[in-house]
DNA sequence: CCGACCTTTGACAACGATGAACCTCGATGC
DNA sequence: GCATCGAGGTTCATCGTTGTCAAAGGTCGG
């Protein structure tokens, strides 16, 4: 590797003239620049990132602290995320906690003074914890939990969303929506259900239709996954509770409860419509292709990097929150829609 | 933050034998050293390891570059090499390629210089392209793909997963078993199914079974996806050469097979045996679930940062090609045997 | 023609750690 | 008693950049 010590010997100047150069400082005459960039270009030159991080005290990677990476949403977030650093000039060191408060902190203590920010989608974290992560080093979580703290958080439009899928039943004419994914435990780390579900009773109000309770069903645990969504759905119509429609938390937990319903011989959407929450590939795919919200994900992860860049370049007071929510998209498939579009399709 | 002058301060002893105690060198009392360490907790000193890696040149960061996040075999491959990464006190930095050459060499352009190692799991480099990269860091393919070139490289055990698939179906008593994913192009970049082709036929031939061309299906595009699969499996049922089993070169191809079939109304595995390649979740989660080869991701991760850490130490000779085939495992489920283990099982 | 001022450039220290070389001091060998 | 040795410690230069400051040279108004 030749330095920038070389490209000045090449070029004839002196190594703080280079340094102008690559840096695009003013006050170098265009003849100057040009015999510079000539010897750049001749060795080959890159600028040395330990070394010029060392001096500047910047750190030009940012943090993305994830649970998992095999789970569909983050894994596509972290796409995302990665993407649209890139074009902002930073690098992405992903990280997993394996949902560990413990692992979060952790992380934080470890590789937080490396880094010039953190992207963090938090599980265990407390209220306090929260702060002293975000007091580490400059922070911005993606959650839907709201922390009571100063603190920036971008978060899905989870009200909203499920509204919109209460309302799309509606309007097809469906009037006994069932609620997939509830959660009555009331634990903070569940926010994401309670919110649904809140979303769910702004739907039914909207319609003027009544909040059932046996429509309403709980899962197990706090991991939204298909066979959760099988066993709730099986529960339903052991049950005997009529419903026409299910409006599911989660495409994972849609997922399951579809293979419940075909398992039982109910034809989906003829009898029964079915829509889930996150537009994962999987919904696109699932047979019949699955009603979903797009939770907006290109723009959570533009937004969470805007907020960290405003906080790693200071423009932001230090104890301060701000709260993005994405816009969702209603995207509406087969499983209600009973069209005649090939497996598969859009 | 605090820095290794002020722990010296503290502790009232030279920076330098602070430096000592922190990186366990040799010739330090056990006083001194418990004075130091105590400064050190008292500060909670961290060293810093941009100024470290300047001095020092070393760099604990490897890269690991992946064409894509969202399938899930890299989604779990990369969640595996961050684990025993982080064992060996390695941090991991992803990279996406999107399977391009272009941004595969870019890449290493970029970022190899600031890199103390690279896994990579290339798709467009050529031979001697993916010299090149060998020579600007310590690298160690993640590939089917044999190189022509003094390289390192982890591969699975295709030819020989395929084959033993196919011996289990034969020991089922199927005897008509088509093969989906086949590749008549010769690309080398499709060596994984050049590769799984070959243990095809070598299963058939140990079972004296006669090689029909009928009942090989190529698919489109480079991507095994399920579009794919059912597409292929939708042609063969249409051809109306007869089958009794599918062995499919991955999950993905197989779950869209099991979709095509269950379309056609074909039972699965009463009337044809299916089976994939890859040991993915979906195929756990599938109905039915989905016998397949896993094809040891915790020991692909394993072997190729052992490789990898041998060439950052340079304890091998520079110019030097080392080939890993992993073990791989039949998983036996439902789609070829019928059993009754509810959906979701095992 | 002089000082004020601006532009262009360079010398030098510094970021925080480590490696090389050197010093000190008590113990050891002959 | 003197050279030698090794443990324990220190000092100083150094990695490759950037920030600070000052010097050199040019322009311009008075």
């Amino acid at each position: 590797m030749s330095t920038m010590h070389d490209v000045a010997q090449r070029a004839g100047v002196s190594l703080k003239t280079v340094s102008r150069v690559v840096n695009g400082e003013p006050n170098v005459s265009e003849q100057t620049r040009q015999k510079v960039d000539a010897a750049i270009a001749e060795l080959d030159f890159r600028p040395n990132s330990v070394a010029r991080n060392l001096r500047t005290g910047r750190i030009d990677l940012v943090g993305l602290a994830l649970p998992h990476l095999s789970q569909p949403y983050f894994s596509s977030l972290a796409e995302e995320i990665m993407r649209e650093a890139e074009r902002l000039g930073l690098t992405v060191l992903i990280e997993l906690t394996e949902g560990d408060a413990e692992a979060e902190l952790a992380l934080v203590r470890e590789h937080g003074p490396h880094l010039g920010g953190l992207l963090m989608y938090p599980v265990g974290l407390s209220d306090a914890q929260a702060l002293t992560v975000a007091r580490t080093v400059p922070t911005v979580f993606i959650s839907e939990r709201a922390y009571d703290a100063p603190v920036d958080r971008v978060a899905m439009a989870n009200r909203e969303g499920v509204r919109a899928l209460v309302g799309h039943m509606v309007s097809l004419g469906y009037t006994r929506i069932a609620a997939l994914g509830a959660d009555h435990t009331g634990r903070p780390e569940r926010a994401a259900a309670h919110l649904r579900l809140e979303g769910y009773r702004d739907g039914l109000r909207d319609a003027g239709l009544p909040y059932l309770p046996d429509l309403v069903l709980e899962v197990g645990t706090p991991h939204w996954n298909r066979q959760e969504g099988a066993t709730g759905m099986r529960r339903l119509i052991q049950a005997g509770t009529p419903f026409d429609a299910v409006v599911a938390f989660a495409d994972a937990l849609a997922l399951g409860a579809l293979h419940a319903l075909q398992e039982a011989g109910v034809r989906v959407p003829a009898e029964v419509a079915v829509a889930g929450f996150d537009d994962t590939d999987d919904a696109r795919y699932a047979h019949p292709s699955l009603t979903s919200i797009a939770p907006g994900r290109a723009q959570i992860a533009r937004e969470a990097l805007a907020l960290l860049n405003d906080r790693m370049n200071g423009t932001v007071e230090r104890e301060s929150g701000r709260l993005v929510v994405a816009d969702h998209q209603l995207t509406v498939r087969e499983s209600t829609l009973g069209g005649t579009a090939a497996w598969g399709g859009a």
